[in-house]
DNA sequence: CAGCATCCTACACGATACTG
DNA sequence: CAGTATCGTGTAGGATGCTG
């Protein structure tokens, strides 16, 4: 509520404005929560190689169960970032795709991905000397 | 493990390039998990306004909780995001400020930030399809 | 002022079994 | 094949109280 919302920032706030950007930081804080969680990314980065079904999904993704997997993509699918198609075939087949908005979700998703491959040792030393911190005050004993 | 380690992919992969993919993978997955908590971003941005003391940042950030504060601090100075500088003065005081690789950190994550208020009503909407589209089985009774 | 320790609740996530 | 239902666990996050 106190800064994300500067983000649209029109900067000058009338008292409906103030409504506005409290329903658009609750968004934002939903969007973060939904890349952050365990799975959705992943899913999304794998549709955007290119569609795929269920058991598709399950095998190409390392580790997900099909609980989560299923749970995954029904709230991609209402969000609208994934598109579910039923093929009514005999066994039953459906083919999951990424929307234009959930292709365009990919491209900050990407962003952050590269940041964090970047960055990745920088963060992984400064946890090392943080983590060995701890016993300067009792190992010169 | 499938598909986010494709970020950094030099494609021919060895053996031992298998490890650091997995490393890079989890590393990954580590950065999405702390932008998608509730707080951190939040307090990344406050940061990137101006350094902050504890309670300033508490006052600024609606609806944390001393704990969770806490924590996050904690958790992002861990990371090397976030130099924390303690005052010896007569109450003591403790200045957060932003380190380099934090501030480099809001670049994608306010990317992301733009993307979900860009996007914010498409995804409205579409929940509000979906979410309408469960009565149809038995509201035609 | 800054913050850790404790307790508690809600939910994310996982494993397994069952269904059309 | 593509799920839903059920159950169990870990942990994120909140409330409160204490400390230096």
């Amino acid at each position: 509520m106190t800064t994300l919302e500067r983000i649209d920032a029109p900067e000058q706030a009338p008292a409906a404005e103030v409504v506005h950007s409290a329903r658009s930081c609750r968004m934002v804080g939903d969007i973060l929560a939904r890349v952050g969680d365990k799975w959705s990314m992943l899913v999304v980065m794998t549709l955007l190689e290119d569609n795929r079904h269920f058991n598709e999904l399950k095998r190409g993704i390392d580790g997900i169960s099909q609980q989560m997997l299923s749970r995954t993509l029904r709230a991609l699918e209402r969000d609208g970032l994934v598109l579910r198609t039923v093929h009514a075939s005999v066994p039953v087949r459906v083919e999951y795709a990424l929307s234009g908005l959930g292709r365009s979700l990919a491209e900050p998703v990407k962003a952050l991905g590269a940041w964090a491959v970047t960055n990745r040792v920088s963060i992984e030393a400064s946890r090392a000397v943080y983590d060995s911190r701890g016993d300067e005050v009792w190992s010169r004993a």
